[in-house]
DNA sequence: TGATGGTTTTTTGTCTATAAAGAACCAAAC
DNA sequence: GTTTGGTTCTTTATAGACAAAAAACCATCA
């Protein structure tokens, strides 16, 4: 059975938005409350319903509005879908490092694992598969291929392929292209999140990606992009799981985006070519450093 | 349920290589025969009770032996499975051009046009997926993003960059590797194929895989690998849609090929760049012509 | 040591079922 | 003309079931 997050969390969503109201404020149409929050209007009003059940929100002939009054949110552990429940554990199971190269996996004895249904198990797999970690056997099962040395470094040749070429196209854009303001709005940030690091300095993986996706932006490839959806999902995870140093760490790759950044406005070919390559440099040593471990 | 291809093709097969033996010989052991077929002793053993209740084979105490005498093969239709049933339903699908840029695509309604159920079809979508012709909306579908000229721009952009890198490898691989006498023999098959080509003009489309998959062996990259596999397919199905000058056209991208391998022979880094270029600049334009039409 | 027959257990590939979410329709109200 | 209420239909996400294929076990024989 379908599980009913879309409404959990378009339920919290809600009560973040509309908690705020006074007593009395008129809510948005339902349209306009589906477009904010993401959902159908099918969900809308179910979420309507249950805000209406305890009492948060009335309802009167000219549309609902807030009560004033507060309810409880539901808990955090029961908004993540089954899909994203498999990638995670998948992901802490591969990265606890228990699996040896060349091991079997079973869907059966994951989904038993994991908690849920074969069928989500295989779908994971196959989404997966492209990610280059594992391969399909027939009839038989999936290998586990490794997160090897031999990985790394085949992802960091594409990688640096794709880097280089992407940083280039960006470096020549015209001066009035938006991708110049864009830029500037991540350089902020950049800075901004290296004077909080010591205590937001787990928030460097979002900007990482966004950064680099950025980058890649200037001249689109669809597969540069699908290619960058591994290096996300390896960095997400493998970050946070590879806790040693972990604050130094992200503050000095921070440093070097903001180098990096610089280089690009400068759209001097030559300085962005060096800083594209320094910090793909340093990103390579420190997933092998954290793989040989 | 499972449908028992399996069995049936290593039905076939299995007639393919006891049917020339004379009568009383003996056939090689159930796990010989197991190594031989790609399957395992079960579905061996239910082929060889096939065969034995058909009297095609016989057993002795001292295990099986031919009887002389044949019987039918399982008709070839019967010998496909689902997934590869759905993976060519929905590349003509496709190709066929009835599906516009943007037009959703619905499990349910595939599912019903190609006979599977919807689990099959959304299986063959999520592994399709990495092709970067559809793309999924959670909750809601998939959309066809389009066989479009962009899609071919980002495609060759890409396997442009793989192939030179992939063919310089080559180049500069030492004297005394395996990979030189795999590329004579397929030298050689281009010319055998090229003498032929009246009557087995079809059979290039494999031989194409081969030797770009043999060019990029040189060293090994799972992710070009990887992205090979979208070639191979756009190539399989678009080429066999696309009737216009087949003939011509595949002759035309032998003789490049022969071309190519002859600059790789060479050694020489700059001939055998200019070779794989202008071996990339065809297959380009073949794929532009054939998607604007 | 390896092959075979017989038997049993496990796992995959595929189908079907169903609740949640999305989408569409229409009449009435502001 | 936009919003809502009410209703209905369609589609997706996930669970569960089951035959085919794989795999494992063991005693026996060459």
């Amino acid at each position: 059975m379908k599980s009913d997050i879309v409404f959990k969390r378009a339920f919290n969503e809600a009560l973040d938005l509309f908690g705020e109201l006074g007593s009395g404020e008129a809510l948005p149409s339902e349209h306009a409350i589906g477009r904010q929050l993401g959902v159908s209007r099918t969900t809308v009003r179910k979420v309507l319903a249950a805000l209406g059940e305890r009492g948060v929100v009335s309802s009167s002939q000219s549309g609902f509005f807030a009560t004033g009054s507060a309810t409880r949110r539901f808990p955090e552990d029961q908004t993540e879908s089954t899909s994203d429940q498999v990638e995670r554990h998948f992901m802490e199971w591969m990265l606890r490092g228990d699996a040896r190269p060349g091991t079997l996996i079973n869907e059966r004895e994951l989904a038993r694992q994991f908690g849920v249904a074969t069928t989500s198990i295989r779908e994971f797999l196959n989404r997966f598969q492209r990610f280059g970690l594992i391969e399909k056997r027939p009839n038989s099962g999936w290998e586990f291929r490794g997160f090897t040395e031999t990985f790394a470094r085949e992802l960091f040749e594409i990688r640096e392929m794709f880097e280089i070429r992407s940083a280039r196209a960006f470096g020549s854009s015209p001066v009035d292209a938006p991708l110049w303001q864009d830029l500037e709005r991540l350089k902020r940030e950049h800075t901004q999140l290296l004077a909080e690091i010591d205590s937001r300095f787990r928030d460097f993986s979002d900007l990482d990606n966004r950064f680099h996706r950025l980058v890649n932006s200037a001249e689109p490839n669809r597969f540069i992009d699908g290619f960058y959806d591994i290096i996300s999902l390896i960095f997400h995870y493998h970050y946070q799981w590879s806790k040693h140093d972990e604050r130094q760490r992200n503050e000095a790759a921070i440093r070097e985006h903001l180098t990096y950044i610089e280089a690009l406005q400068s759209r001097n070919p030559a300085i962005i070519d060096l800083a594209c390559r320094a910090h793909l440099r340093t990103a390579r040593e420190t997933l092998f450093r954290a793989i040989q471990t």
